[in-house]
DNA sequence: TATGAATGAGAATTCATTCAT
DNA sequence: AATGAATGAATTCTCATTCAT
């Protein structure tokens, strides 16, 4: 049986779309972007492209769900390694600063495109951020029993942790040019300043 | 002559315009947006919008334009006041919260359409977060100069200030109940995390 | 105002567009038929249809209430007229089947898609046949009273006395020659056997 | 050899895919579907189908053969039958009823499609009608030979037999509630009528 | 013969913009 | 200046048909 490699070009092919798709939405935003230019650029016909997706706005979801499957597999990652905190903050930033740079220049496109269309807000939300932050804050409760992280809301610390570096994403995605040339700086302040907001200074001072 | 009547009738009638176009943005984004619904709801004519702008962009930049102004402006204000850092990262905290909630349901759209639409991210920065940031240095500068703010660069200071309230912002945005939900906390945490991180402990220590 | 004179070239307007709209479906069917050839028979832009249509289905309606609404109207003044049965049935079939031959030769078209078209079946059978119906029933209720009809169901007979004409109209429209060109024969057969059904025997004894 | 076998296989698989064909137009309409899902209920591929029919038109035409070689064989086994001209047409008219109800919910379709379909009027005509009244004057002019019928133009009489089974029938598929929950009475009046205008008075009378 | 992925022409519909009044 | 009907380019999506395997 050759099901198992049906299944396997199907994937590549849909891949192959994705990847297309990721190009030129990065380069002109997911709206100005026609069906026809994503087909051009992966080297199929338009209507083709309908054998893998549904409409334009799924094409958009298995991207974010590409995206996303990255980010809870990072931080499940960091449980299952039992990082230290300040490893894991390190680690955090750097990763995130590195998708801005090389890998997920769709992600300037994806954070826009949710905020711009209200309807996409929520089940964007539900399929990135909640699995992200419900990961996040089942790996901050066992930094919190094993004390390197002081007691509080679990919950508030995911969010106050993910908020700066989101916003400096944002700026830098923004073309801000002082936080794209001074990143370590920044990510060295922002590790810093989170750092000293969630250590468990008692643990810490012993 | 009454040159200056008609001057004001057309400033009003730009208004009214401009009114319109940011209630039906915001309640649907701009891409949904048709100019006939603008027109509509500003009780005028489609054609009419073409006497006052020049397209459909420009309406844009003309909304992004003028909520920039309150923001510059307030940061002026809080130079020429004088303000002590700890009461006006307080305030500005305060503010900011109150926008997404009650007065620029606006901002959302702005900021994910800017992001979404990479031809208008560079405008954008330029007319709206760039004077913002000068501002800022300028007053941060001021602060320094008093001895309020820890010594260091004043744009890398602007924007760590910026970064963690545009991040819970952006999440606030997505419709995170969590931050919705608990946004005095999160106010006060930040609050308390920029401070620390950036007053001059020397001062302060006195 | 010259508001009466603006409501009057619309509706001169639309008038065009369902003309045109009739003489291309009627050669084409409706299926078969695009905008683009219903806006180049009416010399109007594509985009001119959507400005009086609210889609392609739309047109379809608006021919088939037209076409309606003069069944009706021929109902109501042979009520108002206080037509005798035997006059109404050689009036009935004469016009019916001049609609076919000059008129309406579009109503093959409306039958058919009716028929080929689930969804559109209840909607016409209420805006078209019901009302007809409706119109033809109490017609015979009032030549009931009169003596001038036998006692029974006028819903029943309504039926019974449109269905050979509906028929003969379907053998017509589907080409049978022999239909077309002895028309007369069928006409005074239908009538005569409509009226032998329906006439009150007691009554044309006297 | 096995010619004939690989004949029958074809017959069969062709059959195969006119039944399904059949089912889901009957539940769709012609237009509304799709080689993909004819092929689907056939449990084919859809490149197979072309193995069979030429073109999707194809299988209408074949459809509609199939459900004339049944009207034309009911014809020529009445005339084989020496049927009675009472007898005829009790059979015809119930036949064509339980047709409507359970067994051909398909001609709704074909009757429709046909008439909304001006290129296809023609063909449909001389495939299914001419046959079909053909074989009815024939079977008449046997009946008349017989002095069961009136003397006449058995052209005529076969066009006004089948009128009024006709246009009950299309009032029947356009949903009319009255003729289809009183269709027995429906039935006989059309019956009576029909032997009333038909049968041969002066022999009935003998 | 059977398959079903790929094709791409073609359709309905939208809407920013124009322009005669 | 104001109007709003007309425009038509552009877009998404469908689906009958083909053809390499």
């Amino acid at each position: 049986m050759n099901k198992r490699f049906q299944k396997q070009l199907t994937q590549a092919r849909r891949q192959q779309i994705i990847d297309a798709a990721v190009q030129v939405i990065a380069e002109q935003g997911f709206q100005n972007t026609t069906i026809k230019q994503i087909a051009a650029r992966a080297e199929v016909a338009d209507g083709t492209i309908y054998n893998y997706f549904k409409n334009k706005d799924d094409i958009l979801l298995a991207i974010i769900r590409q995206v996303t499957e990255v980010e809870v597999r990072d931080l499940h990652f960091a449980e299952a390694q039992q990082m230290k905190l300040s490893d894991f903050v390190h680690e955090y930033v750097a990763h995130r600063m590195a998708e801005v740079d090389e890998g997920y220049p769709i992600m300037k496109v994806l954070i826009g495109e949710t905020l711009a269309n209200p309807q996409l807000v929520q089940q964007v939300y539900d399929e990135v951020y909640r699995p992200a932050f419900g990961a996040a804050e089942h790996f901050f409760q066992q930094l919190m029993a094993q004390g390197q992280l002081r007691n509080g809301d679990p919950a508030l610390f995911a969010r106050l942790f993910a908020a700066p570096v989101l916003g400096l994403l944002t700026l830098r995605m923004m073309g801000d040019d002082h936080v794209a040339e001074n990143w370590p700086a920044y990510a060295e302040a922002v590790g810093n300043g989170l750092l000293s907001m969630l250590e468990n200074k008692a643990n810490s001072e012993k």
